[in-house]
DNA sequence: GCCGGTGCTTGGAACGATCAAGGGGGACCG
DNA sequence: CGGTCCCCCTTGATCGTTCCAAGCACCGGC
């Protein structure tokens, strides 16, 4: 009786039950049914049974678009994609996508996903701020001078930065980042555990705050353990190519046993010059990488590589949406998490020509 | 006046302007405005922009949900996003999604992500649908006895898959697939042009339509100019290990001169195995993989392989999408387009040892 | 038997947009 | 000069949910 469209024919889509319809059939109003899903504590045991078996037989969900209206939220998380770089070996972001999807659904938040334009980086998150389309964002690309985490602070929009505001400490958002000194110290003790004295770092250009953290920790590290690093130090773009010419020059100037890498992309041009070389990687020369990408997964001669715990990065990104989102002041102002090294036979035991 | 909350302190985020108050400030009734932005023909030049600078000015965007619960859409597209599987070479997706949300923009789309119970599969569609929060849905991973597709067809929800329906024709929901039986043909045609005679094929085991399509290719190809096929063929799990021990297998038995495989994973370890054997790929063999990863494009020794078109899958996808969300008739089922061969060194011509 | 409190339930209003129908004014025609 | 049409704009109703304040039954105490 009050949903006549349902009876307009089996042929076209029928429209869903909604609350009005569960409540008649369970013999109570409306906003008991609303209760019954949301303030389960507030219905007498038995009322909540009879409502609940109603919704199960009517197979009703609440509608989306009118909960969100009336409660001004939108259970969406913006996430902007960025454009595919091809050529390189960075592709973990599905990784990251994937449990940020299945965390932020645990959640109840689902991730929408846009695309932003390359001369108006904030137009995608303007427009579906003030159309009231998502919730809150996750911003990924924070290199230096990106204005997106500046612009969404301005206007006072709740958002969580995976990585860290590298510009000013005065930035005050919360924020998720992985320790590349971190990384790259446990790839350089690895190295020096095998016994390698002459370890080469090939990293970024210097005005990449994410390569000279990484590169820090190749730094302190060889320092900690009294290595000289004098002609040991490149700074390339992040191509095979820029990777494996630095090699040849390093090896040909500095002769290091050992290659400490800003990423995955930059070790396979040390593989390349390896090979071209008829160096062995791993006996010869050993080799570490950063990102555990699948080329360094199914590289024949596995290459060691520095894995950033992504699935945790996801896990806190929305561990402080929800605090952001339920106006819970953040206990800090970011997590900064330890990766890990997974060791593979790029970087094996020099035999007998590094001295134990 | 109409919106007393603006008034309750300039520390909390300024809620956006309605409808209301843009007609308000334009002198015009609400419809007038929501027409200046829905249908700006009915409106005269000079009151569309008086709109349009009230619009402007005041920075209105249309609020999504009440848009969204009016006219009983969400403009948002689901996709299920599948888990990650590491240790493979196939990281093609990103590339996908992001023509996908680019040309969904286009159209007026967003992309909504969600994943899946594994013990459930529809779970998660289920849920989307009865609460309208999609309007359509994207199915990817069209596998043999994948119940989505039924599914979907059977509560009547709008849906495109990339991919075929492989199991039984009469499945007449609309489709974008690459033709993979043309690829394999690319790879073979090529590397007979090199004058290759005992070309390999290295594929997936018989239960997968896919893996059976493009092996068709191959053997067709191979057939069509007279070379024989007996003992050059091998079905195998999608590892680098089995690709390597499948080629090793090979070599031993049936001196294939190329190899063509299912999936640069398996190229990965027919690579693996020459490596080994202290083989040149491209000079003494030659291999050619599948789907164009980026390890084919970083590997030391580049990798030929056939690249899906995968920016015309999205474009085609959101197209038909289009059509039958304006209840369009789709004209034709599916759409099958052409992949291409990205030719490297790995199928150099061989020099001396091939007969031309 | 009356009163007050507690606990569940109820109808009305609101969120902000679009749909459907109604109205005012000028042009054109008879 | 009156009627009709058309163009352009306005008004009231509606989508389905949640918030708000009031209603009502029930129970115990006096």
């Amino acid at each position: 009786m009050s949903r006549p469209e349902s009876r307009l024919g089996a042929h076209l889509p029928v429209s869903p039950p909604t609350l009005a319809d569960v409540a008649e059939r369970a013999g109570v109003s409306r906003q008991t049914v609303s209760n019954a899903v949301n303030n389960p504590d507030l219905l007498r045991p038995g009322t909540l049974e009879r409502v609940r078996q109603a919704i199960e037989e009517m197979g009703y969900s609440p509608n989306r678009a009118a909960r969100n209206l009336r409660t001004r939220t939108s259970q969406l998380i913006g996430l902007r994609v960025s454009p595919v770089q091809e050529g390189t070996a960075n592709a973990m972001m599905d990784r990251f996508v994937h449990t940020l999807v299945e965390t932020s659904a645990l959640a109840g938040h689902h991730v929408l996903l846009f695309t932003g334009d390359d001369e108006d980086p904030v137009a995608g998150y303007d427009n579906l701020l003030r159309s009231t389309a998502v919730d809150a964002f996750v911003v990924t690309d924070t290199y230096l001078g990106n204005p997106q985490a500046a612009w969404l602070a301005a206007q006072r929009a709740p958002f969580v930065a995976f990585g860290r505001p590298w510009d000013r400490a005065s930035a005050r958002h919360p924020w998720v980042d992985v320790d590349g000194a971190a990384g790259t110290r446990l790839a350089t003790e690895h190295l020096v555990e095998q016994g390698h004295t002459r370890i080469a770092w090939i990293g970024w250009r210097k005005d990449s705050p994410i390569g000279e953290d990484r590169r820090s920790g190749w730094l302190t590290t060889m320092h900690e353990h009294g290595l000289s690093t004098t002609g040991l130090a490149s700074r390339v773009e992040d191509t095979v190519q820029s990777g494996g010419e630095a090699a040849a020059v390093l090896l040909d100037e500095s002769a290091p046993t050992a290659f400490v890498c800003a990423s995955d992309t930059l070790a396979m041009g040390v593989l390349h010059t390896l090979w071209l070389r008829q160096l062995a990687p791993g006996r010869d020369i050993a080799v570490v990488g950063f990102d555990d990408s699948q080329v360094a997964q199914v590289y024949p001669v596995g290459l060691t590589s520095v894995r950033q715990p992504l699935e945790d990065v996801a896990v806190e990104i929305v561990r402080a949406l929800q605090s952001l989102l339920s106006h819970q002041p953040t206990p800090e102002d970011g997590v900064l998490l330890t990766p890990t090294l997974v060791v593979r036979e790029s970087s094996a035991r020099p035999e007998a020509d590094v001295p134990a």
